[in-house]
DNA sequence: GTTTTTATGTGACGATTTTCACAAAAAATG
DNA sequence: CATTTTTTGTGAAAATCGTCACATAAAAAC
């Protein structure tokens, strides 16, 4: 088990599979296990067990042929490549169903992430919600410039959005995760990642169909 | 604007894409514009011109040199590769924030996309919740077998997210949106398709430390 | 201690996806 | 009509990503 090698080159898709490891490590070192191989990791998150290893060499993870890896040194490195030792500070806008539901999970305390506040236009939502509190949009500027959040939410309708990440960036926020179901652009540096869920289930919807159109004429 | 030629050999991130194009498509159909280039789609979802073109390309689809593609045309080749002309009706089990927001979305409906109905084993949640019925999860195989319903979203916890694909796939489930942070597993062929929340955000803030950290060790 | 068995680590290969670049078509201009 | 401008369509090149295969190490078995 030795430190990371070459950071630079890194393939993209490794970086959520690191993710997804050490979800499932975490589960693993709970339930008492001290060892584990590649091929648990690529069964838990179904995947090959070459990709796993692969992964690990590519950030320079060493394990112990025939051996497998140390659970617990497996996961500190991993920690270390993902960096989250500090405390990480989220904030959401937008506190309608999805957002709440984002507000509430679990397991992200555990992961140092903390989802500070929520904000909302609409009154009725302000107040305490769930797990955290959530005040009103136009205290969201000042907020996140107090705090100095880097990281928000952006769970709002699609006219809205680029509003609010025109806010969020006046604020120095320097990455986003956007539900909303538009493209938005920054005029300043910032890591944007959208999810779409309409997307992800239409695009489902043709893999279906698609499965089964091939299934009648192969 | 002819058929598509080939069908085989598709991209698989073309169909994302082409969803998001309708998508567009459809605002700028809604606009009036009837002529629209790949510039255009390019820079309403963030990729490049070539991009868009390529994807046409390769699904046949031809616009006329310099004069784009007309939108009409466009958005019913689009509908018919991704071939949503039939009603698709879903289901969703587990009725949470993040059940109750998918089953609010708007938009759904406008795609031929119809949620029939949610299930959940809290009767608390049972009822009329939003634009939907919502029955105990008790009836959800037989209400799947009856309305054969093709596709299902979990939302539910991770602990219970096997057990729901399993009742699923004895209903003839053939595609899974799953919002659970596990994966799971299929006895019979099924397109699952993870959509992992946690994994998305923690992604992200990987992105965002390496940016930081780039910037001070060039 | 020798042999067998089991997992790793990684270079090479293959597959897939994106970008590039430019010929070709057609609209616009004069 | 000739020229210019703009935009498409696509083969070819480049980049990215995943898979394979096997040498290598070490544990296990005997």
């Amino acid at each position: 088990m030795n430190l990371p090698q070459r950071i630079s080159g890194v393939n993209k898709n490794s970086i959520p599979r690191l993710v997804q490891y050490r979800h499932v490590l975490k589960r693993i070192s709970d339930s008492g296990r001290i060892r584990v191989y590649s091929n648990d990791l690529a069964e838990a998150i179904g995947i090959t067990a070459a990709q796993v290893r692969k992964d690990f060499s590519l950030f320079g993870i060493i394990g112990k042929k025939r051996g497998g890896y140390d659970v617990h040194d497996l996961l500190v490195v991993i920690q270390k490549i993902l960096g989250f030792q500090q405390g990480q500070d989220v904030v959401i806008v937008g506190m309608g169903h999805l957002g709440t539901a984002l507000s509430n999970y679990k397991g992200f305390g555990e992961e140092g992430i903390c989802i500070k506040a929520g904000f909302d236009t609409d009154a009725d939502k302000c107040g305490t919600r769930g797990h955290i509190p959530v005040y009103p949009f136009s205290e969201c500027l000042k907020y996140i410039t107090d705090h100095h959040i880097k990281v928000g939410i952006i769970a709002v309708p699609a006219g809205a959005a680029q509003k609010v990440l025109n806010v969020m960036l006046l604020g120095g926020i320097e990455g986003v995760l956007n539900f909303a179901p538009v493209h938005l652009f920054a005029d300043q540096p910032c890591v944007i990642h959208d999810v779409n869920l309409m997307v992800e289930l239409e695009s489902l919807l043709y893999f279906v169909n698609a499965l089964n159109t091939r299934e009648h004429n192969p």
